[in-house]
DNA sequence: GTCTATACCGAGATAGAC
DNA sequence: GTCTATCTCGGTATAGAC
């Protein structure tokens, strides 16, 4: 039942934001009763900081750790990584999703998710793509416009969906394939 | 007094979200009272409405009605627009915040503001970027691509104000300038 | 561990005095 | 046009039977 309320936590605060979400939705979704909520974590804003957890494990799990872009063809493994964060945010929208809605605004849940998992990758990006840099042939970009072209370009359309599918129609069966291969492009000669 | 509910509206609907914004707290930000917002507007859904409409007027004004590249010297008119494009989403962080904030699951506001205002702007937006292509020396991208980079790259961050201000500090005072110059050039040059 | 019942609060909307 | 008072509903959280 653990699991099933986090799955359903996620698809709720993703599209309504923390505090949009209630969690009388996400009991129905998950087929429990709104008290199992608190039963089983004390409040809403511990059961957001589970599901919240529980997506960036499957984020790490998916990169393999992290991007171990430090031994030798720094370019392709980096490359690797591109693909994997694209296909990762295709395949699971909320995580751009809740950072979407809970950036627009300085709160709790912001500085909470900031200091524990996004500083730190951040952290980690920063350290890689200055060894990228410097083995060459990459863009003259810094970490922070790494960050912004990964988040904007890659993730973005996905996290955005429904809107992208009202404005271009269904996705074409190679989407993420063409976008990280754009995404690449974009990072190796950049502009 | 509508103005002021008005730019009251925006700030919270962009924060928290159309369900996540409450009128009560829109009226006090516009030091008003929560019963005068269905006084000078019918509903939530209404209000909602009438800021969005008001944003998409003021990007309009900044614009110069739409953008006018379909005379001579198509590059450069093309990249006026994306500079003005930039600074209006740095300027006016509300308007990316709310489309995000309402992109993330189909909803009525979704559906409104698409056929309203987006739809008609993509078609725009296809029409010009086919007349800078046929022009030549642009990227290689479809609108789709074109409309993508300019949400991800030039307006995102801007949205995301806070969360980036947490990760890498204040803001540079030419922030804006430089990323409408690279986002010209990778509209220009392209991947 | 899961159910029902419910407390308590804040939400949007309306009525009517001024 | 703006105020106070209030209606009704849905929100989170808790109590207690099973």
């Amino acid at each position: 039942m653990v699991d099933q309320l986090l799955d359903a936590a996620l698809i709720e605060f993703a599209a309504h934001g923390y505090a949009g979400a209630s969690t009388r939705a996400i009991a129905e979704r998950a087929g429990a009763h709104q008290p199992q909520i608190n039963y089983h974590f004390r409040s809403k804003e511990a059961l957001w900081q589970a599901a919240v957890d529980r997506l960036f494990a499957e984020l790490d799990a998916e990169l393999g750790a992290t991007p171990e872009v430090l031994g030798e063809d720094l370019l392709g493994r980096f490359a690797s990584f591109v693909r994997a964060f694209v296909g990762f945010s295709a395949r699971r929208p909320e995580l751009h999703r809740i950072m979407n809605q809970e950036s627009t605004a300085d709160s709790p849940q912001l500085a909470w998710v900031v200091s524990r998992h996004i500083a730190p990758r951040i952290e980690v990006l920063s350290v890689a793509w200055s060894a990228v840099r410097e083995a060459g042939a990459v863009a003259d970009l810094d970490p922070a416009e790494v960050w912004e072209l990964l988040i904007g370009f890659g993730a973005l359309p996905y996290a955005n969906a429904p809107l992208r599918r009202q404005l271009f129609g269904p996705v074409r069966a190679d989407d993420v394939d063409r976008r990280a291969a754009r995404l690449i492009a974009l990072l190796a000669a950049g502009p």
